[in-house]
DNA sequence: CTTCTAATTTATAACGATTATAACATAATA
DNA sequence: TATTATGTTATAATCGTTATAAATTAGAAG
């Protein structure tokens, strides 16, 4: 995991564990996704270990926490700053690496300060779309 | 509320009164939001009544149900397409409407059909920066 | 290497948002 | 008016997440 070293988190076996997991992992995982795939090598890890960790991590900037997904929390490993490509049926979610140039006039910024911003693609993923034209 | 009569509804007491409270809120109300409003004119209305309606109200596309705030999700009765400007502080949500031309190549989209796009701004509401000022 | 302290993990309870269920009430229709 | 479908209510159940407290472990200090 990049920038490991820069910003260090002490490091326990259930964590290594979930960082190994996460690590190049493109699905954007929920916390269950992650507790039910570590929890196949280490058996006795908690849930709340999952959460502990996943927060801590989200406070040095190892992972982003996704609000994509209504039903639940994603996790986003990739630093790389990018945008979403969101699948309405299976709500996969691909990554989108451009960047759009994206600002506000004054009077549309309405007094915030503008601090980041991100573009989801909405849309049906290839295998939704194959699963679909068989259903005829 | 617009196109009522194009998608019409069964009119109750219970769904005029979320439909009057929905009725130009700019604010984004959760389902809680709104249960608490009309609860006050209508002291028997259940909370199952806003999530029935709700859902009803989706279906036939008179509010859109936003995944922006990853505590609960929230609901916006204003049908013109348009985005958000998000205040990580307090969760306040302002629109901005503009018609951003975000297009992805063909080696971008990865197989996904593209149905619509979501533009999140995020940064700090003009009342949050008040509050950071006076707390140096 | 041992001791100490703070951080981490665990099990579990609690919580808030949401969904499901079943009985009851109301609206639309014949 | 009788019938049927739809909406509402109260409530239980579920799911994701957070909080708590006791037990464990990592890392620092000696």
């Amino acid at each position: 995991m990049t920038h490991m070293k820069k910003y260090p988190i002490r490091l326990t076996p259930q964590r290594l564990a979930i960082l190994e997991y996460l690590e190049g992992n493109k699905a954007h995982p929920s916390a269950s996704d992650i507790y039910k795939a570590v929890s196949k090598k280490h058996p006795m890890m908690s849930f709340a270990t999952v959460y502990n960790t996943l927060e801590t991590l989200r406070g040095k900037k190892h992972v982003r926490e996704l609000s994509i997904d209504p039903e639940k929390k994603r996790f986003d490993p990739n630093k790389k700053p990018h945008h979403h490509l969101i699948c309405l049926e299976c709500r996969a979610i691909a990554d989108v690496h451009r960047n759009f140039a994206l600002d506000l006039t004054d009077s549309e910024r309405y007094g915030y300060e503008i601090t980041g911003t991100h573009v989801d693609f909405y849309g049906v993923c290839p295998k939704c779309k194959r699963g679909r034209s068989s259903k005829i």
